[in-house]
DNA sequence: GTCCAGGCGTCAA
DNA sequence: TTGACGCATGGA
């Protein structure tokens, strides 16, 4: 179903609402480029937008690129099988948060976008990180219009290349200024970031930690959300409380941790991973 | 004022 | 290999 509108093609892409929750998506902390808009939300992924709200038992996609946002919010997926397979692990905690986090889908991302904005979320929190990648997107991004208003691509290696590092610390960047520089001078002398598509989990776990300011858990998030590598399971301090907590775990190394979870979970890792984390979240706010 | 947030690099032992 | 420590910043 579509509708013509400024020469463009306006794709509507109608799904059905009962493992996709639009709210939960977008707040689980894999995403930070998104706002409210009218009865929905605004996502912006790249230089793409699209519009995404609820009607009735459905969720609706409004964009002119349809074929990218089916992808990016994983469609051809099925989520039952996943959210099952969590029910039946018998965990008490993750029962509950498969079941209220049913509607989280894993947003297949770009790996570059995820690899600099997951370099500015360690140590960091949610809000603030949403803040500072929309600054550097308001600073150096390509300012682009679509039918829902105008808005910022992310930038490019080269638009992000013109910022010194004080124009990072004014960005609000804190210490994190300084490995967006050296991650763009990898870049601008010949590493491709997509190129790492093809090296097996282990090894884009390894050439991704051999980045300055690139650790295990940061590594973990851009493996999953940037490579849809679901066999990835990061620890940060939230899930690192869950282990304690709620899986009465005894290990103290978070490395460990993360092989002790995807152990478990194997190639369901990341998307229970999601579903503990946003649980979490929700029940200490 | 202190603690914490989707941690990481460095350095001593 | 492991453990302590410093690091920028803003909100609670």
């Amino acid at each position: 179903m579509f509708y013509a509108f400024c020469f463009k093609t306006m794709d509507k892409i109608i799904v059905n609402g009962e493992f996709f929750n639009p709210w939960d998506t977008l707040s689980c902390g894999q995403i930070f480029r998104y706002k409210q808009f009218n009865n929905g939300y605004l996502v912006i992924s790249q230089d793409k937008i699209c519009y995404v709200y609820e009607q009735d038992n459905n969720v609706v996609i409004e964009t002119e690129n349809g074929d990218y946002f089916y992808e990016f919010f994983d469609l051809s997926t099925d989520y039952k099988t996943i959210v099952n397979f969590a029910l039946c692990y018998n965990n008490q905690t993750l029962s509950r948060a498969a079941s209220l986090g049913k509607g989280i889908r894993i947003l297949k991302q770009d790996p570059f976008e995820m690899l600099f904005t997951f370099i500015v979320s360690q140590n960091n929190n949610i809000k603030r990180i949403t803040s500072t990648i929309e600054k550097l997107c308001e600073k150096v991004g390509s300012k682009l219009s679509s039918p829902f208003g105008d808005y910022f691509a992310f930038p490019t290696a080269t638009q992000m290349s013109l910022l010194t590092e004080k124009d990072y610390k004014d960005l609000g960047f804190g210490y994190r200024g300084r490995y967006f520089i050296e991650l763009l001078a990898e870049i601008n002398s010949g590493f491709n970031v997509y190129a790492l598509a093809s090296l097996s989990d282990e090894g884009l776990q390894n050439a991704l930690t051999s980045l300055v300011g690139v650790g295990e858990k940061v590594a973990s998030c851009v493996r999953l959300f940037g490579f849809y590598r679901t066999s990835a399971f990061p620890v940060d301090t939230w899930i690192e409380k869950i282990y304690r907590e709620d899986f009465f775990g005894t290990l103290k190394d978070r490395k460990k941790i993360t092989l002790w979870f995807e152990g478990q979970f194997g190639l369901y890792s990341g998307y229970i991973q999601q579903y503990l984390f946003h649980f979490k979240r929700l029940e200490n706010n």
